[in-house]
DNA sequence: AATAAACACAAACAATCGTTTGTTTAGAAA
DNA sequence: TTTCTAAACAAACGATTGTTTGTGTTTATT
């Protein structure tokens, strides 16, 4: 029963405080001022937004964005609260910045596995995987996005909110052809997308890079463990 | 494709806010004071507390621990914010209570499970349904405990995370012997625990009592998806 | 060398936070 | 009645919130 080579406490699926890794890849599309929202300022040094915008993704994760205060971020980031400023609008705009990157990222990706050829069973397998492969490579961001989006302000939280619906339509719609061309069982559309977006979760707050398990080796156990169930088949 | 019927946005398995219930079943224990935290205050009113304690799960859930207010709570729970301290010793106090109750529920479940006689997977799937069942029953109190649970102060937050990590040895133990006994793939032990457990973590925030799935149905539904898997056997 | 822009910080702003205090109301116990 | 106490509110407490202002320092451009 040893559970400790893996995992960071999970009772019911909660966020885990990871040792602070200090540096982060984001290789998420890199702060494209979301429309209508945020205008950069970056003259001088546009690298020091970026590294608000990391330093933040890991505080609000770890201690949520109402938790979290300016000066919290500035003493991470080695400045003065005041001096962010400079770098960036509003606390507000910080965390749009974050929840959109990483929204944006999820419908391009859906958009890109759409325009696959093959049967839906694959389609299904390719975006699941880059929805966990962006949960490898962008932890923070993504768990940002999954649980603070709602504190949004409201023109963005309503925009937010499509965003998500329009990726879960997408997904549905792949689980449900899949169905119709007789690749997937005849389950309830719904009950199979959110399990399956759920399920994945827990990628987003267990993965660390030097992890035992691998990136790729990940992947592959959880979408097996989804298409192919936990029960061994009795055959 | 229709995912109106069933569904509330789920993005990345985001909380979504649901129409305010103004009223609660709330089947967790009742707010034993939780050992060396809480002391009730209660007097001529006891179900006062309760109230407040209902009304804070759904306005935490709904706007995270950190973003409500005293001021918030109070007028929800329609008393001035001062009032409120007749009945309740802090804001804190009303997280851990939230947050033990839920842990409590959990842990006693796992001890009801792990003496039941009969094969791992029926074990496992018991454990399974009771867990869910926690979520259609008290989904706001779930919701804050496992998303809330980081905003405990100290000694209390290394406890929950004990109680947590308590409840997933238990149940990584039934699926390793589930394993052992050939019931279950040969999968990663850990992965197949955290997949379950965050599985089902949509429910809590999609259910409501008056869903056109009935609690039971999902409840089926979700554990044949977990251990039959989506794709369809090529038999 | 001079100018201007980019950036950092100290100090302070109003607003809001959780909570305490003092007082009043209302019902139960004597 | 009188007495006691639970419970509600108004007002205010100090602390902290996000943010602005003013001023200085660095750095690149002319």
């Amino acid at each position: 029963m040893r559970l400790a080579a893996i995992g960071p406490p999970l009772f019911l699926l909660p966020p885990a405080m990871p040792a602070k890794p200090t540096a982060t890849p984001a290789p998420v599309a890199a702060a494209l001022p979301a429309a209508g929202a945020a205008r950069a300022i970056k003259k001088r040094q546009p690298h020091k937004r970026q590294l608000i915008l990391d330093e933040a993704a890991h505080l609000f994760k770890e201690r949520g964005f109402g938790n979290s205060s300016m000066r919290d971020l500035g003493a991470r980031v080695g400045l003065d609260a005041a001096s962010m400023y400079n770098h960036i609008r509003s606390k507000d705009e910080i965390l749009d910045t974050i929840c959109f990157q990483v929204s944006n990222t999820y419908i391009a990706q859906l958009l890109e596995v759409e325009q696959m050829a093959g049967p839906y069973l694959e389609k299904i397998t390719e975006l699941l995987r880059r929805h966990v492969r962006l949960m490898t490579t962008s932890g923070a961001a993504v768990s940002v996005a999954n649980n603070e989006w709602k504190a949004l302000t409201e023109p963005r939280l309503t925009e937010f909110k499509e965003a998500r619906k329009r990726y879960e339509k997408g997904f549905a719609a792949l689980i449900e052809q899949g169905i119709a061309a007789g690749e997937l069982q005849p389950v309830n559309v719904s009950v199979a997308l959110f399990t399956l977006l759920s399920a994945v979760r827990w990628v987003e707050l267990w993965y660390r890079p030097g992890r035992s398990l691998s990136a790729a080796e990940l992947e592959a156990d959880l979408i097996t463990m989804l298409l192919d169930g936990l029960k061994k088949p009795t055959a």
